[in-house]
DNA sequence: CTGTTAGCGCGTTCAT
DNA sequence: ATGAACGCGCTAACAG
């Protein structure tokens, strides 16, 4: 029903063989032959298919990238940057090296990124792209892991972009650990003693990095004797970070500051002070973690550590389609940049 | 290389096309043969080759999902929506209905729009669901139109979310119009007289559209003289907003109120308006349009319309998988909510 | 440079 | 209920 390879040969007066080679390029054809290939596909308006051609090859122009959730900017920027890597290559001029990014988010469930997994394994993708936090429970990491050998083992190239490294992947880790103490430390030189923390869900990487490198700057001031009494977790959202403000200042009236495991939960501690009564930053001192674009616009503008989310995904994407070296040793760290701006500043006296 | 039918076939001492049907599930198999089957495939790691199946069926299990921009959350809930609508339908115990969501991010790109199209039509793709507004240029206007014949010609499902209609698609038309003359209308009633209005980038339907609305309710007013002098078009981001402010502000500094076409713009205008020392919302009300997520934790919380984004993805994904009655016509018009908050008040007096 | 041949792995008749 | 055989549309040898 639709039209084929044969059909475009018919009416080009060639074989099937030479439309081919025509379309993909990368076989020498005379350029009248090539011409008049070209001629009959646009008459016929033909559009290779897909399908076939990858089972052919064995390859599919199919890349994976798995997100915990897509509406969340902070998964947006990074997909968008690597799908916008997917592109021909610069040199190419034949319809070749276009690949097609499947954006999928996982909701965070270690079970749907498996099965997202298992899906890219069945389209046998060139490459999968896992982004943001993994679930800690060791079933679950384990599985992951397998998967992942799996993967790579078919040949699918596996990049792990903000998640800690695994075997057969190439992985850009987000210093989550350093960002966070810098972060931390920046309020204790300010003065800040008391300090509340909005943690994101337990047994994730990216939460467990966070907390770790706020009571490392912590436990530099020996300020980590209330560290525990002093942490909420929650989701990465708004409405976790307005609960969990409600819940440390319970549980310490006299909070200084509090920092929030990304800008998201931090616009929910904002709120929720704000409704307390506390101004910021003068009665209370918020920082948050990532610099989404939002960030900068805040009022008062948030302090926070900046991840190089585009670049990174960028560099994901590249890694991806092997169109740059792999780091040494298969792991490139990307550091964060603390943002000082105004909703931190010295606490109040007395 | 990779575990095949034939391998799986063997190991249960069965034919390749019994492994299919257990596997497809819709075929009388005894349960004895079954158990074997699937036994051989679970030893074998075994997963079927995609593209070898849809070859064979004729039928690919990809559903493309075009945005402007995946990195702004409007298009990141819309597509986050309609990808949790592809999973197994209810009843199906088989791995038969499971669909890969394909989210494509053109970047308001009417080139890279078709190129995706073109993309997508190539993978033979099950549906394909076009999100946000439409440039209109006639010809990349046409151009599309008839890609989207073709694909429906071909088999696959065209819906339209958020776009104006089209033949061969079925549509979920955003009443743009509307929800922008009725936010107008609120600053009207409010007494507002000198209104500027931030517009999208010419040549889209929906910057055309809110623009339309936001004029038809100055004229109901009689305040459509100044109109044209008062509106400043720019892109669909934070920066924008705040140079068109800063250009209002010189086209007119006693301007009393400022509507954005949508809410990231609205933040931009608060930035410039609190650089030029006006205060929100008592020199100058602010409104934008979407109700974006961050919008209700804005200072002030922001005046706008919502656009029920997520259950317009939700409905989206379930016509493009045929899970939903066509609506009369195949249009349907999906209502924007005016929510009137901080941001807006009546004018200073004098 | 071009045509011929032979699969790629699976779904689907048609028999049995 | 199961197996044998064919073909989906394309690419990759191999000739020439």
């Amino acid at each position: 029903m639709a039209v084929t390879l044969a059909d475009v040969a018919a009416r080009a007066r060639v074989s099937a063989a030479t439309v081919s080679r025509v379309l993909s390029g990368n076989y020498p054809v005379a350029e009248s032959t090539r011409a008049r290939v070209l001629r009959a596909v646009d008459e016929l308006e033909y559009v290779v298919n897909g399908p076939a051609s990858a089972l052919a090859a064995a390859t599919s122009d199919l890349v994976g990238v798995l997100v915990n959730d897509i509406a969340d900017p902070f998964f947006g920027i990074i997909a968008g940057a690597v799908q916008s890597e997917m592109g021909a290559p610069i040199g190419a001029p034949g319809r070749g090296g276009e690949k097609l990014a499947v954006i999928c988010s996982t909701g965070g469930s270690p079970e749907r990124e498996l099965r997202y997994l298992t899906l890219l394994q069945r389209q046998r993708a060139a490459a999968v792209v896992l982004t943001g936090s993994a679930a800690e429970q060791p079933d679950h990491a384990a599985a992951v892991a397998t998967k992942v050998s799996r993967l790579a083992a078919s040949g699918t190239r596996v990049v792990l972009c903000g998640r800690p490294p695994l075997e057969d992947a190439v992985t850009l880790a987000f210093d989550n650990r350093g960002g966070a103490r810098r972060l931390t430390e920046h309020l204790v030189t300010l003065g800040h003693r008391r300090i509340g923390y909005v943690a994101g869900p337990a047994e994730r990487t990216t939460t467990r990095h966070r907390l770790e490198g706020h009571r490392a700057a912590l436990a530099g001031a020996g300020l980590d004797g209330d560290a525990e009494r002093l942490t909420v977790h929650g989701l990465y959202d708004r409405p976790s970070g307005y609960d969990a403000t409600l819940e440390l200042l319970r549980r310490d009236s006299g909070l200084t500051a509090i920092v929030a495991a990304n800008d998201t939960i931090a616009l929910g501690v904002c709120a929720a002070l704000r409704d307390r009564g506390r101004r910021i930053p003068e009665d209370v001192s918020v920082a948050g973690f990532d610099d989404l674009p939002f960030s900068a616009d805040a009022v008062p503008s948030l302090t926070t550590v900046r991840l190089p989310l585009h670049e990174a995904g960028i560099r994901a994407g590249r890694l991806a389609l092997g169109r740059e070296p792999q780091p040494p040793g298969g792991v490139a760290m990307v550091r964060g940049e603390l943002m000082a701006r105004s909703s931190t500043t010295p606490p109040p006296r007395g």
